[in-house]
DNA sequence: GTCTGTTCCTGTACAGTGTACAAGACGTTG
DNA sequence: CAACGTCTTGTACACTGTACAGGAACAGAC
């Protein structure tokens, strides 16, 4: 049983694989295992296939997660023109968000690995573009406001879901717990004060993911925080 | 010579293995090979020792990457108390950034698994909390603006340095360089108008990472609209 | 001086990984 | 029927993290 002779094969409709259906057993599994937990050999398993057939279809580990990260960034897509251009990047934002959260296990990759950029569909570039325009941004202006959007939209989301050790989890929370309290009240006098507030939605904090305690005011804050800053930035001599 | 044995010590100055000189070298192999190229044994070979021999100091792999980080931002500590909050925050950007530029390869582990870090000494919390009550946050909001400022500092940096894919850079950028030019200039008007623009320097199109071309004027940006943003959210009523 | 315990490291071993490569099965087209 | 593209089976290899048993060096106690 060294090498995963495929143990009978039940999945299979149109009796063979496809790059489609690759990515999306791909996608399931990382769901469950997690990007680090993700294995060429437990795919394969999954697929009732031999972990080297997917090399046809696919070219190696990297694309696979690419393409699943790409797949579960699809759904990101369809946006109506808004009426505003504020308006637009806050349905933007939570749209981005409402889509990593339905897998939380891709956000270690989205901002962090520059392949996965390429999951990010033209369409979505050319819609944050055509905002900032609207707003009045040009040129190399348009540009940072470009980063600053792009910034804006990846950055709390990943930070939001970033994974707990996949090894031992509540091991971990309970030791961050306990290194928690132990801050020194004179060196950190604010800290040690707002603990009891922070410890249940902060970063660096908190000893549990934005899987299972979601930040959405905090996320609400951070979108009108991003907009009422590029309004700012608008009417501003260059650069 | 499956099992690596240690080929002569030339680095032996106290003649015993240090936990900290462990991490130092951890460090420095990160720096070279990246996180996702960094093994445990090719530790264990620099410093000329049997790669179990890493596991009376540190735990294991994990922790090996963690307490190399954490070395790398424990030169973001020291921190003069600023004139102004805005001031301050502009200062903590900065320096922030300089620190992780030094090592530019840690900084996918910085945005994606930020949690399982103890890497982000509690000053360094102190500090940001400290500033935010001086700008006239408090309760609730001074979380919600807390989150804010970490994702801030935090986020822009992560999808700035970025890594390409290890394997083959130079074909991966020739790749992408080729998808950019292929957007349809009717789906995405805007984008290929602009591309000349952005290729150099702009999230997602961009074709190489920021550790060869910095974004520092769009970070520079970011920072001013993360400062603006705050200052409007500051007189305005609590949700 | 020998005995015992700690501290740190040497070796071995194992189960798992990604993927290169040759060979085979299958259907379509000549 | 033969040849060819398409896809999968198998084998193989180098490499990974780490559990575990022991050994060397040194400490202090008797």
């Amino acid at each position: 049983m060294t090498t995963t002779p495929p143990a009978s094969a039940p999945p299979r409709p149109g009796d063979s694989l496809t790059r489609d259906a690759v990515l999306v057993a791909a996608l399931a599994l990382i769901d469950r295992k997690g990007v680090a937990g993700f294995s060429v050999r437990d795919l394969a398993r999954d697929l009732g296939v031999y972990p080297t057939a997917l090399y046809w279809h696919v070219p190696g580990r990297n694309a696979l997660i690419a393409g699943a990260v790409a797949m579960a960034l699809g759904d990101l897509k369809p946006a109506r023109r808004p009426t505003d251009w504020a308006a637009g990047v806050r349905a933007l934002f939570r749209r981005y968000r409402k889509a990593v959260r339905a897998h939380p296990a891709i956000a270690p990759v989205l901002g962090a690995q520059l392949v996965s950029n390429e999951s990010m569909p033209p369409e979505l570039v050319e819609h944050m573009l055509m905002l900032l325009e609207r707003a009045g941004f040009s040129g190399d202006r348009l540009r940072h406001a470009y980063n600053t959007l792009v910034a804006g939209m990846v950055g709390f989301v990943t930070l939001e879901l970033a994974p707990l050790p996949e090894d031992d989890p509540e091991g971990w929370a309970t030791a961050h717990r306990q290194r928690m309290q132990d801050v020194d009240a004179r060196q950190c006098p604010t800290l040690a004060r707002e603990m009891p507030h922070l410890a249940r939605g902060a970063f660096v904090v908190r000893a549990s993911s934005g899987v299972d305690q979601p930040l959405d005011q905090s996320f609400e804050f951070w979108t009108e925080t991003v907009i009422q800053g590029l309004a700012a930035m608008r009417e501003r001599s260059a650069p």
